[in-house]
RNA sequence: UGGGCUAUCGCCAAGCGGUAAGGCACAGCACUUUGACUGCUGCAUUCGCUGGUUCGAAUCCAGCUAGCCCAGCCA
């Protein structure tokens, strides 16, 4: 399957066709975030999308924090932003650099194009560079500052840097075309004023280089052949390759745009998601109903599933939302072949076996069914009284309903055939009690006679099970989140999160006793709350949805 | 007549002039010690629209239409 022809995207075509016609002898790439917040499901395309085709092509991947404007970036995003980065496996081995690093190069550079009369400082305030820029169908007009001398301008750029003016007094500006139809053209703003600590240079600086103008040298010198970014930069491509051929860099690297990813119904976007955070509606940049790296591991994802899911988007230039089952699909697929599928019990309903001794405890050896050797298989306790799902157990079943109820033989499974005899119920109608025969010589899940049961149900051992908090997030989508106010406050709907304190689970493996609280992906699927990193994510058996585990026949 | 980009199944997405891949979702059947998984089957006579070129067009040309991006001293 694997040996098929995959096709190739768009962005491999063009590297293969600067490999074959020599524009480039190998293939560098790199991720360059701004250290100003969480890494989420977008990133990830991203990232796995350079480090694949550094891998892919023999070539080199950069981790590179693209940290020049330090009026938003903190040391801690860095910190997080890397171990995501690894978590993911993208490996940048030694070669992690910060733009700020390069400061001093990027003002030699912005000096050389002073000296060559393409760039000059400007006296104009923000609100007046606004105003001569023009509008979309009207050109701008000329600077005064436009006409300066080299001289006087490389006295001023270097009064800049000496700290001689405030923020937002003076600006460099590269000289190109106040009238161009491309408003990124019109004589953008390449070095600005700020009187700041950087998180990584401190105060060596107070003039930092806009992304324009730093983002290709960065790329120039660390020898970044291929530098990837999203759709919204295509206009800033005629700027990109105007800086690198002004500072005639000898391999000028090439910029590619590619759509940036985005889930159906799930709120992505940076802002948002920071609202999110700050209004305390989310517990935090991990909050499992978030699509963050850090929710997604938290919530028991696996770096491959997410390599998986990426891979099966694709990469395009047209917009697009993909539907989140896609994404649920991914980590189904990953998790069935490496996780052990244990029994779960979430709305317990006791069902107590009449004729089985009462003292007595016996253990069922069950195979994990794991591609893991070492833990083939499991022991499962089973006793007299036992807890099963409220919804496994019906006393007056629709047709097609094949579990629990009176009368009727199913199979616990793994263990005995059992067959419901009688229940209780409280004064409010609630089922408490569930009386059971079983048949000892169905031991281990089949009759000798041969006879068949239609269902098979899960069950732990009312002594032995491990109690357990399910928590269930419902993704945050829009139906779900809730309304925002005028006022900008926020009407939530409760429902986007569930807790369930009364499940059980097995006590057999150590993960399950290890931690209490769990999270639903759908499906059958639970993945432990894995907030330390350390823990993974498990898969529970039959448990189909919390609410409704299967299709009751549309009986009215 | 600002500029740039994009339009192929409900959702992604191949296709690059020779007669519409694949995945997700969905539906049906089979199998089943998870109503899961697995297996099989079905799911675009049609590629935003309209013309044109061609023996032949989703692919080339022209004209429309729709959507996204751009007027930060953000990235």
């Amino acid at each position: 399957m694997e040996n098929e022809t995959v096709s190739k995207n768009f962005i491999e075509q063009i590297i293969e066709k600067d490999l074959e016609e020599g524009h480039c002898e190998t293939v560098h790439t790199r991720f360059p975030p701004e250290p100003n917040g969480y890494l989420h499901i977008g990133h990830a395309k991203s990232i796995l999308l350079n480090y694949g085709l550094a891998q892919k092509y023999g070539g080199l991947f950069n981790m590179r924090f693209d940290d020049t404007n330090p009026t938003k970036e903190r040391a801690e995003f860095v910190e997080s932003i890397k171990a995501d980065i690894k978590w993911l496996g993208a490996d940048w081995g030694d070669r992690l650099f910060f733009a700020s690093d390069y400061f001093g190069q990027m003002y030699e550079a912005a000096v050389k194009l002073i000296k060559k009369g393409k760039a000059y400082v400007s006296d104009l305030s923000a609100e007046q560079i606004r105003e001569y820029r023009g509008t979309l169908k009207e050109a701008g007009k000329d600077d005064p500052g436009r006409e300066r001398n080299v001289e006087e301008n490389l006295k001023l750029f270097e009064e800049m840097k000496e700290g001689k003016y405030r923020d937002g007094e003076k600006v460099l500006r590269a000289k190109i075309d106040m009238a161009s139809p491309n408003m990124n053209m019109r004589d953008p703003v390449i070095y600005r004023v700020a009187h700041m600590t950087h998180h990584n240079t401190g105060g060596t600086w107070c003039i930092y280089p806009m992304y324009d103008f730093a983002h290709p040298i960065e790329d120039a010198i660390e020898g970044i052949t291929h530098s990837i970014c999203t759709l919204e930069f295509e206009d800033h491509r005629p700027l990109y390759d105007w800086v690198v051929r002004e500072l005639a860099y000898e391999k000028p690297p090439k910029q590619i745009e590619f759509a940036k990813l985005y889930l159906t119904n799930v709120v992505t976007g940076k802002r948002y998601i920071k609202k999110l955070v700050e209004d305390g509606i989310v517990d935090g940049w991990d909050d499992p109903r978030l699509v963050s790296i850090a929710a997604l591991r938290r919530r028991g994802f696996t770096p491959e599933s997410i390599k998986m899911f990426v891979d099966l988007c694709g990469i395009s230039k047209s917009n697009s939302s993909v539907d989140y089952a896609m994404l649920e699909y991914c980590i189904r697929e990953d998790l069935k072949l490496k996780r052990a599928r244990v029994m779960a019990v979430l709305d317990p309903v006791k069902v107590i076996i009449d004729n089985y001794p009462e003292d007595k405890t016996e253990y069922f050896e069950v195979a994990n069914n794991m591609e893991n050797e070492a833990l083939k298989t499991r022991q499962v306790p089973f006793t007299r009284e036992l807890y099963i799902d409220r919804e496994d157990f019906m006393e007056e079943p629709p047709k097609k309903y094949f579990r629990m109820f009176p009368g009727n033989e199913v199979r616990l499974m793994h263990a005995y055939f059992v067959k419901c005899e009688s229940y209780t119920k409280d004064e409010n109608g609630r089922v408490v009690e569930i009386h059971c025969t079983y048949d000892p010589a169905s031991k281990g899940g089949n009759s000798p006679d041969g006879r068949k049961v239609k269902g098979t149900i899960h069950w732990v051992s009312a002594k032995y099970a491990k109690k357990a908090t399910v928590r269930l997030y419902e993704n945050i989508v829009d139906e779900n989140l809730g309304v925002y106010n005028e006022d900008g406050s926020l009407n939530l709907n409760p429902n986007s999160l569930v807790t369930l304190d009364h499940c059980y689970v097995e006590p057999s493996l150590e993960k399950a006793a290890a931690y209490d609280s769990f999270q639903f992906v759908r499906q059958g699927y639970f993945c432990v709350d894995a907030k330390d990193s350390t823990s993974e994510a498990m898969v529970f058996n039959r448990i189909v949805s919390l609410k409704s585990s299967y299709k009751l026949p549309s009986v009215q």
